[in-house]
DNA sequence: TTAATTGCAAATGGTTTGCATCCCC
DNA sequence: GGGGATGCAAACCATTTGCAATTAA
């Protein structure tokens, strides 16, 4: 959905901040947090508070469009929300973030929490990793060009 | 194991404040965060500062005695570390936490770390809960006493 | 004795908020 | 025109840190 019936939807004006902070937002796979995607809008348009970006940020978490997780205990990060439910892998090594998802697993967790006496309202699932050595070598392999 | 033995072992020293705090961890089963713990630590010695809570925590956690949860984005919650992993549900109703354990789920996880090319460095699964219809009516009878 | 530990207060980092101004609808 | 949105700076909250005083070993 693109950001003009995105704001009509939920009825947000349409401001020049507002315009930027959501077309970063769509170009970053990255899961970026407040304050670097506060660097990428200000490269755009300087004169963006970091206060808009918390608060467009809350906005369109409230509203449904964006998630935010807090890995670890660093700062909250986004994406948007327009998917199946995942998880994550984050590799403890850079921070980079992989998607994955199990059916099994999602299956496993409504059993175990209505087992529990439990409806699940939400719940995440976060997987610190580091590459396998075999992954690794392979990398480097492909780096030097079978070196 | 004692808090005495617990301090030898790690070259601590068992000082005042380090006791209070340790036999108030101790006697914590609700996964306290460090504001709450100092209430309580505060209680017995008034004159212990939140800093040393904190430091206390810290250390704590560095020699693998305690362990550090962020859940949603509240202030840390600390449980001691001397026994199996397990999962959290979290009641969204009240904050309480039950622990629950799926030897299946830990299994699927290595699976699918290990079929992205990762190692498994640690993980958490925080199921965010709210109780049965079914159980509140069960929990409302026996309050009432079969009303 | 003396290095580790503490209390205090100031600093930090991420995030939120009050308020006057601004600018979409 | 008017109310929502913004920029700025100050406030907030959890947590950490510098430092001088204290204390366990």
């Amino acid at each position: 959905m693109d950001i003009i019936s995105l704001c009509k939807e939920h009825g947000l004006r349409l401001t020049g901040p507002r315009r930027i902070i959501m077309q970063v937002l769509a170009e970053s796979r990255d899961h970026p947090d407040a304050v670097e995607l506060f660097r990428r809008v200000t490269k755009i348009d300087p004169s963006i508070a970091i206060a808009t970006v918390y608060r467009t940020l809350h906005l369109l978490e409230e509203k449904g469009v964006l998630e935010k997780h807090t890995f670890a205990d660093g700062p909250a990060r986004f994406e948007s929300a327009d998917h199946q439910h995942h998880d994550h892998f984050i590799n403890v090594e850079n921070g980079d973030i992989v998607e994955f998802r199990s059916d099994e697993i999602e299956r496993l967790q409504e059993e175990i929490a209505r087992a529990h006496g439990f409806a699940i309202v939400s719940h995440r699932l976060d997987i610190y990793v580091r590459p396998l050595e075999s992954e690794r070598i392979a990398k480097r392999r492909g780096k030097a060009g079978g070196g």
